[in-house]
DNA sequence: AAAATTATTTAGGCATTCCTAATTTTTTGC
DNA sequence: GCAAAAAATTAGGAATGCCTAAATAATTTT
């Protein structure tokens, strides 16, 4: 198959990956702005990944791009080198939960798959990563997942507080301040329609205010029952 | 000072340090066959890493190079880079001594200072990787040594193991058979001046007769007293 | 000491991946 | 539906790090 990919190239196929999860096509700015690298950059390796052999990605000029059957494995596999890696500095190392992001992106185009599956079983094969992504199999198939933004809830619903959209440290000290980790159980008192902040109450905690800029950073799987 | 050294570059800074660890230069050939590109591309690198602000090596044309301040400190960066993790792959991932030296050569680029301290800290600060080199200090100082090759030693001489100067999987495996693992006592019983073979007794095993392809590979630390 | 061999350097190129500036296409707002 | 704005693409180029082939320098042989 693939002989090897390049650390830019699995750079694009997984930020199309997370960017097309929902089903729809990559758009050169999105990538330009994600990556950090300027949109006529994008076009360029757009064209190219789509005209190796086997393609990688399928290109639309104008429209934007989704990975193929091929891309796909790419990508998944290094978004399980990713979140192993996370989860590994995490349990292993000591590392914060805020801290890991930068030094998983570097280290996940170098580890080999010996090393995957060394901390993948020392780790107890996890199914998710420190943020609560859902962690690719070894046979790379992403587990299905049924979580929903939290500023969807409504009022009176309570939830399981699942995985955080973001990686930045910020917004993750934020989170976690008050409470919003994953696991954490919460209940929304009111959510309002005019401007779309929320009253949660996080555990036992008192209740909170909380805006948009939080509330959807946060998936959730709503709680069975009344 | 350097803001960020290229993975090439680094590759280069190492292997001149290695080959100048004992006085002299590092010359166009050696370096190219150690790092796999052809002189040429050397000759390019060498000049560059002689022009840039501060110069990284002394390059005598036709000579060969040798490193400056910064680059040494560089050099040791990477070298301490690799030898931790040679030591953590080991002794925290399960590796075997013979698997470890690809998977460090490529980490040693990636991993940040907080990690390098993260898995010092973990390994209680060693002194020496699995093959007995020596590991830069986190203030980049190299530790002394007086170690000598196995095949120096006259007859009736008894030494410790130190290190290994290969990391190349079947040698080590070969030396591992043979009890050679740093460490273990030694004895050359008769060191023959014609051909340069020996005959060894390691530990309490049976006396072995080995040619320089091995004694050659071998440093040790001759035992004090009669 | 000249010739032959070996080592090194120079010259010219190629692949990657990024950039800016100019152009074209698509979308938006009236 | 058309003009303005936004998004995307094309064109041309720079930096890295490698290559081969040709030229030159150093070393070894005779
Ligand atoms: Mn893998
Ligand atoms: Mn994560
Ligand atoms: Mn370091
Ligand atoms: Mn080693």
């Amino acid at each position: 198959m693939n002989e090897h990919l390049t650390t830019s190239i699995q750079d694009y196929l997984k930020t199309i990956y997370t960017l097309t999860a929902d089903g729809g096509e990559a758009s050169t700015s999105a990538l330009a702005s994600r990556l950090g690298v300027a949109p006529a950059s994008v076009t360029g390796m757009l064209q190219k990944l789509a005209s190796i052999e086997p393609p990688l990605v399928i290109y639309r000029k104008h429209q934007g791009a989704t990975l193929t059957r091929a891309g796909e494995r790419a990508a998944l596999e290094v978004l399980r080198h990713h979140r192993l890696l996370e989860t590994y500095l995490v349990e292993s190392l000591g590392y914060s939960w805020d801290a890991v992001h930068e030094e998983a992106c570097r280290l996940e185009h170098v580890i080999s798959e010996d090393f995957e599956q060394r901390i993948a079983e020392q780790l107890g094969h996890p199914e998710r990563d420190p943020h609560g992504s859902l962690i690719p199999t070894s046979t790379l198939v992403m587990p299905p997942s049924n979580d929903v933004l939290l500023s969807s809830l409504r009022g009176g619903e309570s939830a399981v507080v699942r995985r955080m959209r973001s990686e930045d440290a910020i917004t993750l000290r934020r989170l976690e301040s008050l409470g919003l980790v994953p696991g954490a159980e919460v209940t929304v008192l009111v959510n309002s329609q005019f401007d779309g902040n929320l009253t949660i109450q996080v555990a036992s905690r008192q209740p909170v205010a909380i805006d948009p800029a939080v509330s959807d950073q946060v998936f959730v799987e709503t709680t069975e029952g009344t």
